[in-house]
DNA sequence: TCATTAGGTAACCATTTGGTTGCCAACCAT
DNA sequence: ATGGTTGGCAACCAAATGGTTACCTAATGA
């Protein structure tokens, strides 16, 4: 993954309940490291590349308090990925879904569907057809 | 990742540029394998296993129509991340966080914010005070 | 001064990941 | 029948990941 790819980057530091754990653990406040580390069963050092892994993505800043470095939450990634998100949203949002199939159906050149009933099969022939020549590497 | 836990499974899937891009071009329109790999540099073998674990993650579902096994956008798993997300949108959402810098300002026994602005810095030694008796492990 | 505590870093290990090549099966069209 | 697509699968490989233990520094406090 590219350095400047950052959602790669994010996605990849939330995929491990471990470090998802730790943002909920600091969405109720900043926590050291040794609070953070206290509930797991691993190593102080394991989470401690935990953090590392999450301060790389951005997700947390650590601040020094003498010898301890309180972990904050900073949301802007996950701003990101929500953002990303909602370019898909029509693909689970019912009422949008709605919306889409109708859209589908007035697209679709009068081709009458035929006897076939081909509702899925149908979608996927016209699918491929429309978009055969794209060349998007979209990320 | 325990074979059960979802999210992880979805994160994982959506952390490469590769597959949000076949992603991007199954939410035009389904599409054969060969035509999601077209604008790709890696052999389709390596297509097919990005298939697969987006298969895996049941971000998407595969058809068959004679030899060609039409690839189609599903939509749940992208929705389970919106819901995971939306437990944090407090996070980065503009107006919700001039709420809860209020919200910590008349919190913050009267002291008033002096002309240190000390916005960062004085909210972590608050929330680490705040914080040090809970013992969540969420994920 | 010296022991303790908070935390980071290094070296190591096993497993997973992302890619390759080569082969195989199914289906279509001569 | 035979040959050309479409696609999956297995074996292999290098690099990344997630964990360990051991050791190190910096700050606290008796």
């Amino acid at each position: 993954m590219s350095t400047t790819d950052h959602l790669s980057k994010t996605l990849s530091a939330l995929a491990d309940p471990t470090r998802r754990g730790i943002i909920a653990r600091l969405a109720m406040g900043d926590a050291t490291v040794n609070e953070i580390a206290e509930p797991y069963a691993m190593s102080r050092a394991a989470v401690s590349k935990h953090l590392k892994v999450l301060e790389g993505a951005g997700l947390i800043s650590k601040g020094r308090e003498s010898q301890w470095r309180p972990c904050h939450l900073e949301g802007a990634p996950l701003r990101d990925v929500s953002a990303w998100l909602d370019e898909y949203r029509k693909f689970w949002d019912r009422s949008l879904d709605a919306l889409e199939s109708y859209l589908e159906k007035i697209q679709a050149t009068g081709a009458p569907s035929s006897s076939n009933v081909p509702s899925r099969a149908g979608r996927e022939k016209r699918a491929a057809k429309r978009v055969t020549k794209r060349k998007r590497n979209d990320q």
